[in-house]
DNA sequence: ATAATACTCGAACGCCTGTTCTGTGTCAAG
DNA sequence: CTTGACACAGAACAGGCGTTCGAGTATTAT
């Protein structure tokens, strides 16, 4: 009576298995990997077996495939060829809700359309990591910040901030979420607007301020809108 | 008392070939070409005499190889993948000087020290040329644009805009560069600053203005600076 | 229970592909 | 003329690799 339980979800863990094996290797050896390399390194005794998942893979728009031929099959959609990073859109960030933090942190497991892929040549060179997320601005809230509707900010999640770093902030008092440079004072905290012609925000140290995270990178798609 | 003439330059017309099919074959199939067929499309009827080619392209590092394996080749340098973009930064825009547009546009050869490197999938589709190019912010005269300085605006070249677009002008009157929301009005011309609480520019039909490309894309690395 | 699916394994087949070896003709230096 | 580097062809070899087939096991539906 009870329905199909085994792979309840589209992607069972052996597809997702094999996703990232061939992104990881397709980046470290700058072309795709064979049947029986997936094979080994995903615990599959038998190449019939890789190239069962590989249909379906490719069926389900996953990935496309060059029959016949050696290692002819690439990711779809993304292909994190080497320099490429993607990272998940968690959600939007506008000044009357919290920012939505990555909870069940499942960096691992997101679809093309929700996540954005950023250039490493464009990364400072540390945050290479895969703990980065990022967030879609809504509303002209954030415009203090020189980020506007619509913009995608690169987060770093982290509780606490240096200063003179670009930080994500809940203020629980004026229940508002806001970006602003981060500034540890002897009596409390600054948050300085990006835009110098504005004034910055003054906490004590007794208010709330919760860091949600520190900006990487901001991404603007400038398009017309007549 | 002649030095040898046979192959004079650097590249003889059979590696240049080789190196054109190479590209194109990845451009599309997305995989590289088998030595064979890289024989048979440049009128070589062995794969000894391929291979001894590919040997020498990759001695004079025009192309790296992953020996023993299928198609294990790439070109280095540049790796036309399909789906990144390689926008060259033609230099910077500052308030007081002209903005450098491509003139002698030599979109085909510039170092990836002096370019950025775009996922297509941030682009608005409809800008895939090559035709744009990148210029880097410098000073703080942008920042009614929210642009603030060492941010990479990316523009498309053109001389007239549609209302709405943001536009980078040249104000020859004020002898100014600036990126201004472009809105042509019945007595001249309106340039909306981004941020709102900012005055706009208003401009009589005598008056000079320079489009000299409309803004695609605006990207930001933020790094601390304390 | 029984049948239908989904999943897994192992082996064999055969094409694809890079490598290597032998041989030929050209051209310039000694 | 001889020598040797250079450009090229063709054939054969060996391993890589995708495909296919037969068979077995688990899970679910009827």
């Amino acid at each position: 009576m009870m329905m199909m339980v085994r792979k309840s979800k589209g992607l069972g863990e052996r597809h997702q298995r094999i996703l990232d094996f061939i992104a990881s290797y397709q980046r470290e050896h700058k072309h795709p990997p064979s049947i029986r390399e997936i094979g080994e390194h995903c615990n599959i005794s038998s190449t019939s077996v890789v190239n069962y998942y590989l249909d379906q893979l490719e069926k389900t728009g996953h990935i496309e495939r060059d029959r016949k031929i050696s290692r002819g099959l690439r990711l779809t959609g993304n292909t994190p060829l080497g320099d490429m990073f993607r990272v998940p859109i968690l959600g939007v960030i506008q000044a009357g809700e919290p920012i939505p933090v990555p909870t069940n942190a499942d960096f691992g497991s997101f679809t093309p359309e929700d996540s954005v892929e950023i250039a490493t040549s464009l990364m400072p060179a540390k945050e290479k990591g895969k703990e980065l997320f990022a967030l879609q601005v809504q509303g002209e809230s954030m415009i203090d910040a020189m980020i506007n509707d619509g913009d995608i900010v690169i987060l770093k999640p982290t509780q606490d901030a240096r200063n003179g770093e670009m930080v994500a902030v809940w203020l629980s008092d004026r229940n508002e979420t806001t970006l602003k440079y981060y500034y540890k004072e002897k009596d409390g905290y600054r948050l300085q607007p990006a835009n110098p012609t504005m004034k910055p925000i003054m906490l004590k140290k007794t208010e709330a301020l919760e860091i949600k995270g520190k900006v990487v990178m901001v991404i603007r798609k400038v398009e017309k809108y007549n």
